[in-house]
DNA sequence: CGGAAGATTTCT
DNA sequence: GAAATCTTCCGA
């Protein structure tokens, strides 16, 4: 169990997705510790992607600036004026493609997250982009924040989840045309944490 | 400058 | 099935 470092974020976004299945989701806030395991995720490449809020290199100076830093920074942004969404950016400088984390198994703070998502249901709590960032404390203020740091990063795990990782089209993006149906969704087979069941 | 829509969730 | 609610983008 160790951070995971620059390097494992410089990987495009497809191949990041995949590696993060399993993975553990840290963040250190006000003295509290908030854990949970990566079950999953959705990759988005922005310059040929069109369900991509960076696609054709769309706001740069904007909203997704900072995926086109070199991979390894928080991408959060509001959706629906209501909920955030956490992602994780990759690739090497320029190239703005980043995962987006849909949901998580909770494994530490659990009665704190069962207090602000207002639920006593474990499967609840993170079964979802929305819910996850509540439950992990995650909003505007982590926008653009170093993974590499000691607030908000990820850990590797010791068993190898390559071989339950389930492949499906992503989940509401149905106005990006022939992209929805791009096999770019990674979930942990068989989890019951995971948000949508696949088909 | 105004209107529309969105990588969602929750309640009816 | 619809509402909640606000930032961003695009057209005028």
């Amino acid at each position: 169990m160790e951070k995971l470092n620059r390097d494992f974020y410089l990987n495009n976004a497809l191949v990041t997705a995949e590696k993060l299945i399993g993975k553990i989701l840290v963040h250190n806030i006000n003295g509290k510790v908030l854990k949970g395991r990566i079950v999953e995720t959705e990759a988005y490449r922005g310059p040929f992607d069109k369900a991509a809020h960076s696609y054709n290199n769309k706001g740069k100076n904007g909203r997704t600036a900072v995926q086109y830093k070199e991979g390894g920074y928080a991408y959060v942004y509001l959706i629906y004026g209501m909920y955030y969404c956490f992602n994780v950016t990759t690739s090497p400088e320029n190239e703005p493609e980043c995962v987006l984390i849909r949901a998580l198994e909770p494994l530490e703070g659990i009665d704190y997250m069962k207090k602000i998502r207002n639920t006593e249901n474990i499967k609840n709590l993170c079964s979802g982009p929305g819910k996850l960032c509540k439950a992990m404390e995650i909003d505007k203020n982590c926008y653009g924040m170093d993974l590499c740091g000691n607030e908000l990063f990820i850990l590797s795990d010791d068993n190898d989840y390559s071989k339950f990782v389930g492949v499906s089209k992503r989940i509401n993006i149905d106005y990006a045309q022939e992209c929805a149906d791009y096999m770019w969704r990674f979930y942990l087979k068989d989890s019951p944490y995971v948000s949508v069941k696949p088909k």
